[in-house]
DNA sequence: TTGCCTATAGCAAACGTTTCCAGTTAAGAG
DNA sequence: CTCTTAACTGGAAACGTTTGCTATAGGCAA
């Protein structure tokens, strides 16, 4: 272990002039950009192109192509005379040029519902990982929830002509769907939505089985007035979810109560405010399901509003481990799926479809992960 | 209120065969895809053209251009014309082909440290949003704290001709910067970066101002061991919090005691090994300062390890209100500043650039907002 | 020696736009 | 009625690559 002194931290004493307005004065100058135009007006790309090196080395352009991209048709020495130039002459080849030439972008678009979902944050990177890995970037653009911003940024991603589309949907019945998801020529990746008649792969989490696990737990234990707040059904999350929590209903022989059924909204407002209704039905909810990252901030609101705490006077359980949970909130049971999985499933099914594959529909399973919050409220 | 009836959610009566691998099978149907070939090899682009616009609308070729974009020189006829017939088409201009000609990506390139820190998630939405307000996208790379990364994540984004870059560099002394930095054509944004000689825009935040006011708090309430757990002094964040620290201790009239101080890693292994040790210390520290996310989470665990609580046994203040705080942490006293605000403001310097503007630097206000973890530990 | 084949290199045509320049038309002025 | 000008429009050359085809050279067999 190495601590500082110091006179290390400050090097030249600058402990004396204490004005962090100096440290960024240092930054200001500008050294005179050339920025010169040429006389068409465009101004001078003075970066070094193919033509360049292949004066330099004294060959064809198509030489240097071939030999830089590995093509077999090039004599060794060949290869090592236009490679030395081209790194003599630090060439860095266009990738834009390259695109519009081969049709090919090596360029992922990522459309996500969401992106103040931590959830999204984390299976993006995942996602982007595993792309770069292969070679591709990512593009990621946001719907913030709303399918006119969706049907803008498939657009977007058209006309900049990646090579393939992840998309987390808003919903599953916008009206522009069809045209977006049929229409374009590169392979397309579903997260957790299924589409009827277009051609796509799909990660689909399972998500029943999770909830199932975590509902006959609570039946188990004695709850009998357990509530479920979550998004609206047009979305395979919910159905599915739905599906899981029914099941342990019919397994133990018990009738579901709708009106403990909060299916309507993934935001938190919407959690919040039904949560308050529910928290004064009568029989007051004994249980509580979270569904999905807004779900989970308007219930803990509104459990702090009525002074209630998880595990204690309301058994509390997340549908997803949300990421931000491990931090400080290591005691609320959750229905775990691997959120960084997906991501990771994601780039391969979209590598695969861009490999001529045919689409295909990848699960992530789920498991119900007993902590503190899921005890109490009997 | 609107609860939904059990039959509305499970339309059919799909209750009834609850396997959801049935639920996924209706996306495995491929209708088969033509994917042709041309004579030449390449894949058939049935996309449609700015040429088959033209012949349609019976006009040249760069009169459609012309109508589309916007320029001055084309009648109200000619202009309705074209349109029609493009909408008509449903054409969508290539981006890459007016890249490649125009020499303008309208994409920017955001190279991050390490997308880990989920401050960085929060930053980088804000600017993308702001970015897209304008027409651009965004790509973004991760570094993963890792210089060999960055430096190729800046050669990637060159080679892609990106029209500006902003970075949050991994250190202010990797060797690749002089190249990254002074290289290429293209206007960048450093966030909390200072490297000479460079002719970069830059968002700084002034986090002297509010560490400064943090540990005047502290010491004015009685406190003298005070510890602090940060990143190593490469970086202006660090040098400049330790400016805010020390003037604090000098405006006191007491002295510094540098081994309270672990100055090396942004990482949460690097803060855990660390507060440990400080933990042990004689005396004890009174309170701790977490530089990040990282400390956050390296010191929050030591902390739990030897059964302390923040704002009993031990004041604790985090520098930087990290998203996740607000949600279940909302008794940690820190040291504030809008990081959306960062993201904006990078996303307009990096805009100024493109406008031809000259680099500047914007600094970003940060101040102590108390609360309970800062009390105690005396 | 001749002929053929193989390995390699070069030429030139794309990819889909934008933009310079030149040409056409119509309107207005003298 | 002719000339000048203004307002468009069309043609063609770029942008920086990749790639099909053709050409050349050398090797080897007959």
């Amino acid at each position: 272990m190495k601590f500082f002194e110091i006179q290390d931290l400050f090097p030249g004493n600058r402990l004396e002039n204490f004005t962090y307005s100096v440290v960024v004065s240092n930054l200001m100058r500008s050294p005179e950009v050339p920025n010169e135009k040429s006389e068409h007006g465009r101004s001078v790309n003075q970066r070094v192109t193919i033509r360049e090196v292949a004066a330099k080395a004294d060959v064809a352009l198509s030489s240097v192509s071939r030999a830089l991209s590995g093509h077999p048709d090039v004599s060794d020495e060949m290869r090592k005379r236009v490679k030395d130039v081209a790194d003599e002459l630090g060439y860095e080849p266009n990738l834009v040029a390259q695109s519009l030439r081969s049709g090919v972008t090596r360029t992922i678009g990522f459309v996500v519902r969401d992106i103040n979902n931590p959830m999204f944050a984390l299976l993006a990177r995942s996602c982007e990982h595993e792309l770069r890995r292969n070679g591709y970037s990512m593009i990621l653009v946001n719907s913030d929830r709303n399918i006119e911003n969706e049907n803008r940024n498939f657009s977007l991603l058209r006309r900049r002509r990646v090579d393939g589309i992840i998309a987390s949907l808003v919903s599953e019945d916008s009206p522009y769907l069809k045209k977006n998801l049929a229409g374009p020529r590169c392979p397309i990746v579903l997260l957790d939505r299924e589409v009827k008649g277009v051609n796509a792969s799909a990660v689909l989490a399972d998500h029943a089985a999770g909830v199932h696990e975590a509902v006959t737990h609570l039946i188990k234990a004695g709850h009998r007035e357990i509530a479920f707040v979550t998004g609206s059904n047009n979305v395979y999350p919910t159905r599915n979810r739905l599906q899981g929590f029914t099941k342990a209903f019919e397994d133990a022989g018990i009738k579901v109560q709708p009106d403990l059924l909060a299916i309507g909204g993934f935001d938190a407002e919407y959690a919040l405010s039904h949560a308050r209704i529910l928290l004064h039905r009568n029989p007051v909810p004994t249980a509580i399901l979270a569904g999905g990252h807004g779900a989970l901030m308007g219930i803990s609101r509104a459990l702090k509003e009525n002074n209630l705490t998880m595990g204690k006077e309301i058994a509390f359980i997340a549908l997803d481990q949300l990421p931000y949970l491990e931090v400080f909130s290591d005691n609320i049971s959750t229905v775990y799926r691997d959120t960084e999985a997906i991501g990771r499933e994601a780039a391969i099914l979209i590598l695969e479809g861009i490999e001529g594959e045919k689409p295909r529909v990848s699960v992530i399973e789920s498991e119900f992960i007993e902590r503190a919050s899921s005890q109490g409220g009997l």
